[in-house]
DNA sequence: TTGTATGCGTTATCAG
DNA sequence: CTGATAACGCATACAA
């Protein structure tokens, strides 16, 4: 793969490099005759300018990296499809590495990105992280970073998630208004994720709003796979602890659960109605279809994407800032009881 | 966002740049002691070598662009996954784009890829691309393409696919040996495309070995989605069409239509069995449990990188070749009835 | 209006 | 063993 160059170009029509240089930036005036046969012959000859050779003038990459726990899960890459969409627009490349949850190569993504020399860093944590330590250097030392979703709580940074708290809140209050009593919450592991909590926030806040007794036994720390909710159900059937509601950290332990439930001969949403979180493509078309948030992936992806362009092209002359998106509750039956 | 150049160190240490770039690259001889302490210096400066002044002497971008028609199917991000594996390992970068199932962002798309240098492209085209001219031209100016799953038919290139046929003629002789005797196949839509008449072939092969009957009725453009499948099926019940089996051109096809089916009562899979195609996330947990033919994705991803990189790395010395990875079928409860 | 020279950060080729 | 210098492709300040 040869690639024409200006020089070529410059022989070849016997003028100077920085002829053709000009024709390209219409900037420093340049005969108007002159352009046109250096833009014409440069078409001819397949001319493409170097990105490389510019960036090395510009001293910038325009790459921005972007680090997701994983890209299975269908949230964070539609969550890049925004992110992409921006930043194409305005001439960055992104950069899409993925730590399998672990935190481990979590940094090893970070610090290869840097190695590549990003403009910036868009990042969600693995659910293992808990030392932010080293994204906090990061952004003493100046390099433009915004996290979203997964947000390391402790750090003074650029943020972008969404209103956990009050959509667990709304959810809960649901499963209260369709006349739910005992009504447990499948919680995810970790107490320190940000997401994890303020969901269990919420949904004790409705509880407790709605003064419904809520001991130790109604938070189940499940995890977030279909499976984990699968057996945290057969617990509970074992246990003969039967709730008449259930609210879940996501679909996929909602999703999990009622299964077993189901197989148990347990009617939904009769016996037990469900609400999940993160609404995945699988909640429309379960039995009974599930209720769920759903959170605007896209626009989570365009506002971070808006946000690391701002931080890049303000870098001496910006404030860290939050910024919450809203949702939006999606009932279907797996929750309603027509009371 | 200062970044240090070896002209730091150098000016540091009182050296000349080439010693300290020869302490990096520990090629020419170069005395212990000055080459320990240009690189402990440099760690403590905190100095990374600039990839783009690399890439700018090496004319190479190290980058590799890949075009998907769609980032919201698994299937294609479970692919990049593979990708981006065995690129990292080489040091090369991924730069993903997406098309929308749109010929022209399809073709913008890998423009703007080209215009980025990139070293090589790994493709799979959209349902509508029907004109594949310019990658003849790309490919004939010898820049290294592979494309994978959705492959131009007719172009001489280098392609890894599944072997559709062969799982699609297993899929439906499954059916077969399950009883079935009227089995319908739900198609995809435009004929041009390898998958959907390599998928046809093979249910039509399997009903012919098995002399089974086989009129214009039992194959059906369907389309793609999921309401696709449930559009047909409805349409299926309103004229009395009811077959014992369905073998449909993907899991989201045959979910649509099963959905439907199951909701007009018909049992599942006793009055219909159900095969799918391209395992998806719900197939295990579909009621009853969806067959599939499962592809295996991450290995095509890990195929294709590899092909790339031996095609851009013995430019002058390749020959186009065609690399078939196999399936397996994922039998489940929706289409066993236990004879 | 155009050409010359310089520099972006690095490597490579020569001299020394 | 080390230093000066040219080159990668392009942009630009300065000179003509």
């Amino acid at each position: 793969m040869y690639h024409i160059t200006i020089k070529d170009i410059a022989r070849q029509l016997n003028v100077s490099v920085s002829t053709v240089s000009r024709a390209f930036n219409n900037k420093s005036d340049i005969k108007k005759e002159t352009k046109e046969l250096i833009l014409h012959t440069a078409k001819k000859m397949g001319y493409k300018p170097n990105p490389i050779a510019k960036k090395l003038i510009e001293r910038r990459s325009y790459n921005i990296g972007l680090v997701v726990p994983e890209f299975v899960n269908p949230f964070f890459s539609q969550v890049s499809i925004g992110v992409q969409e921006v930043l194409a627009k305005k001439g960055y490349q992104l950069l899409i590495t993925q730590s399998n949850e672990s935190y481990e190569t979590e940094l090893l993504n970070v610090k290869n990105l840097e190695n590549s020399m990003v403009d910036g860093i868009i990042m969600s944590l693995t659910r293992e992280t808990d030392n932010t330590l080293y994204y906090k250097e990061l952004i003493q030392q100046g390099l433009p970073i915004v996290f979203f979703n997964r947000v390391p709580e402790k750090l003074n940074a650029t943020k972008v998630i969404f209103n956990d708290y009050k959509w667990a809140f709304f959810a809960t209050e649901h499963l209260i208004q369709q006349g739910c009593k005992n009504i447990v919450h499948l919680k995810g592991i970790s107490a320190s994720q940000t997401i994890s909590s303020e969901r269990s926030r919420g949904y004790k806040d409705a509880m407790k709003k709605h003064k419904l007794s809520l001991n130790q036994n109604q938070i189940i720390s499940t995890g977030f796979t279909i499976n984990d909710g699968k057996r945290v159900a057969e617990l509970m059937i074992k246990n003969n602890q039967i709730p008449d509601g259930i609210f879940a950290i996501n679909d996929d332990v909602a999703i999990g659960a009622m299964t077993v439930f189901k197989t148990h001969g347990y009617k939904i949403p009769k016996d037990i109605a469900f609400v999940g979180f993160t609404e995945s493509k699988i909640a429309p078309i379960m039995e009974p279809p599930l209720t769920s948030v759903i959170q605007p992936t896209c626009e989570i992806g365009i506002e971070v994407a808006k946000l690391i362009i701002h931080q890049i092209e303000n870098e001496n002359n910006y404030t860290p800032q939050t910024i919450t998106l809203n949702g939006q509750l999606n009932i279907r039956a797996s929750s309603l009881r027509n009371i």
